[in-house]
Formats: structure tokens, sequence, C-alpha cells
DNA sequence: ACCATATGTGTAATAACATTACGCACGCAA
DNA sequence: TTGCGTGCGTAATGTTATTACACATATGGT
């Protein structure tokens, strides 16, 4: 039915709904904005918007954000393992880098295994201000 | 009553309460678990649990922990610095173990540095199963 | 004493986030 | 055909967190 995107895997049509919502934007959005959002599509219950969410997460398409309960579309989804993944998170503007650093994953691993923790995932979370409203609060107008 | 007391710093009826509350059991908690515990001491309200959570963080005698949207007392209180600490929770028993790791701040650091990001706080949560549920579950009776 | 400020308290209401339960539909393979 | 896995739609409920308002107490400056 729909021309499947390079990157999609054949999503169902409330998956491509979800995952175009996030990807149209910039920023992490929080599942009842993305409800919101595509009402107008025809999804009215949270419940449709974090079923396409679970699914777009285990196909590694999105991640969710701790601590902003929000979701945002993956940086890099050709890389295969995102169980070890950064997000730095600008607490002014809002805007999230997803940040792939190999020596923290491996000094995570490290950790775990140091104080003999069997590790599945790890959510890593910089809170703090991006360079760009670092700049602009630095030297206003 | 409390040996804990040594560290406390004049904390209000009810910031001692929840604090109470929080080293008095293993594991993190909920603010309505905390909210229902407390109770039988006169608490009634969720701003109550939410508003000395809030100043027991700022004093660093309390973790929240955002994957679990609970909150722990912290393991070692005595270290100034907890903008950088890990959480190993393990899915299985539900016990959480704080570890504070040299390396991996100074590598979080760096990392912010790369991005050209001012780090403010650091949230590591590590997801797996703690080495005491592998064992019982690798070797069952 | 008077005032302003900062901090804490108590209550009620509401907002924001997430899950459970139930029934139906479809594709696929035994 | 039957059974199974997956997805869908709706309703209800559960869980987590905040806003708004009014009052109380301590502190420091005038
Ligand atoms: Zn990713
Ligand atoms: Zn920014
Ligand atoms: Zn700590
Ligand atoms: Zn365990």
């Amino acid at each position: 039915m729909n021309q499947i995107r390079s990157m999609d895997k054949r999503l169902t049509k409330n998956q491509e709904l979800v995952f175009g919502a996030l990807t149209g934007t910039e920023g992490p959005q929080s599942a009842y904005t993305l409800l919101d959002r595509l009402r107008a599509d025809g999804l009215r219950a949270p419940l449709q918007i974090y079923r396409a969410l679970e699914k777009l997460i285990d196909l590694g398409l999105v991640h969710r954000l701790e601590s902003l309960n929000a979701f945002v579309a993956c940086s890099h989804p050709s890389c295969s393992d995102h169980s070890t993944v950064a997000f730095a998170i600008c607490d002014d503007c809002g805007l999230v880098n997803e940040v792939a650093d190999e020596r923290l994953a491996s000094n995570l691993k490290e950790v775990a295994v140091d104080y003999r923790f069997s590790l599945k995932q790890s959510i890593v979370e910089l809170r703090g201000t991006c360079g760009d409203c670092a700049a602009t609060s630095a030297k206003p107008q």
C-alpha cells in the first residue's frame, strides 16, 4: 500500500504515522503531543501511539528519553547496536544530540563487569546547554 | 534515633519523614509509595512528598531514577559531587547499586567537550541483572 | 516595631504520562 | 480447518507530577 521509504521495514499505517511525526519535527515529542498531531490522521487513543512507539523502538528507529518522558527518531538508524547511546539534551532550546561514543560504550561495559552486573541496556542522558545556546546567551543581541 | 541524623542538615519534619522512609527500605520507591507509607505520619498529599524530595535531592541525600520514576537514598552522601553518578538497576530483584566511577565521569566530560556541550548533569542508568540474581537464575535450587 | 523576603506547610484540583482489558481482524503455517 | 502471532480500536483505569491559593514562621534591614 504505502511506498516503503528507504529505511522503513514494512511499517504499519500507525507506525508510519508516528515515525513520520517524529522525523518531521526537530526535537523530542511526548506520546500525547504525537497523539494530538495525529488526530487529523485518525488516531484517537494513547494506546495507538504507545504501541507504535514500542515497535519503532524495537526496530531501532526511535529512542525514548527517560528524563523527558519523550521520544526521538534515531539519528543514525543504520548502526545496529543502539543499546549504548548517549543523548545530549539542551535544557535551553530542547534540542537533542544523539552521541555514539565507542569509548563511552566500552567504559560502561567495564563498569558493569567491575560490579558483576549483567548489562542489557545503558541509559545515558546528558543535561546542559548546547553550543548554540551557550553562544547566544553569552553575547545577547 | 537514626545514626544517619549525623549527616542531616536540619531537615524539616516532612523531609525527615521522607528521608527516613527511603533509608528504612531497600530499593527505590515511587513518590506515591512513599505517600502511602507516610499517611500514618500525617502526610496526605503528593505535593508534600514531592517538595520534600526536591529538597533532599538538592542536598544530595537522595537521587531520582529517571527510568523508574522512583527515588533512592544516596549510598555515599559524604562525597560532594553527585552530578555524575551511575546506577546499576537490577530488573530482576529491583535493587539499585550506586556507582561512582571517576573514569566514567571524566569520560562523560570529554564527550561533552567534543560536542561543545556545557554539561550540568549526567544521568546514567544501567539496566540488567545483578550478580546475585544472575547466580540464582543460573542454578535454580 | 515594621516590613520585605525566603522557606516551608496544607488542601484541592488538575495535568501529564502510561497501562490493562476486551474483542475483532488479518496473514500464515501446521 | 485450526491455531498462533501480530496489529487494530475503544473504553476505562492507573500512575506520576504540577498548578493555584492561602497561611505560617524565621530572618534581616529600617
Ligand atoms: Zn540511535
Ligand atoms: Zn540549545
Ligand atoms: Zn549519591
Ligand atoms: Zn537482582
